[in-house]
DNA sequence: AATATTTATCGTAATATTGCAATATAAAAA
DNA sequence: TTTTTATATTGCAATATTACGATAAATATT
């Protein structure tokens, strides 16, 4: 045991669980806000952004990668980062139809 | 090591990865999904609706109690649990707000 | 009171995550 | 070509998460 039984679920709540994971520490939210407020893409100043060692930044990345939340493109020897608007809009329109259906529910 | 290190992060990060962390589970989207379902506080119906151990759901429900996504009501022998929108509403306007400021960049 | 029902907690095994030092890789600059 | 710069990977230790059987706690039913 230990593993997530993923099999059990759909995809959809697959997929929910996987993006909301990804943002599930705080260094990978302030990545994504240093993104944000840059305003383009990043080549190499994400690491000096962060009170976290290199490697450690350097997994969080791939995380976020991995998610689907920031996209990477080699530009000579560094790294030009962005945020990848689809996934962030998979998340964002997903709760947003959950407080729509919500706000009709009469509960506790 | 292995430890968040969330003392280097703002209040506002952590809370947003705290959230999203409790919601990066398949398990607990399919109980948010399923007390969204039938549209009332539940009592004493969730561990039947998913396909884990009952100790393993408990958990998760603490979890999503913890992050204040779910409140909980005792009712008799059983629990009423029902989603917590101000919660929810929180992120949802986190995403919300991240789409709209990215719109506006020309990026990748 | 005895039993059933519902949920929580404890203990524990399996696995995943976090973080970093050391090292590798690859392109740029000297 | 050597050195510098930027990022990734490896390996490892510390900690967290996931899952569940066993058991506890608390109310309901008989």
């Amino acid at each position: 045991m230990g593993a997530t039984k993923t099999e059990h679920f759909t995809d959809s709540q697959n997929q929910i669980a996987m993006i909301a994971k990804a943002l599930g520490h705080p260094a990978r939210i302030a990545i994504i806000e240093y993104l944000l407020k840059v305003d383009t893409c990043i080549c190499g100043d994400i690491v000096n952004e962060l009170p976290l060692a290199q490697p450690t930044v350097s997994q969080h990345l791939k995380e976020l990668k991995n998610a689907g939340i920031i996209k990477g493109n080699i530009e000579g020897n560094a790294i030009c980062y962005c945020i990848d608007e689809k996934t962030l809009t998979i998340i964002k329109d997903y709760f947003s139809k959950i407080i729509l259906t919500l706000t009709d529910q009469k509960c506790c």
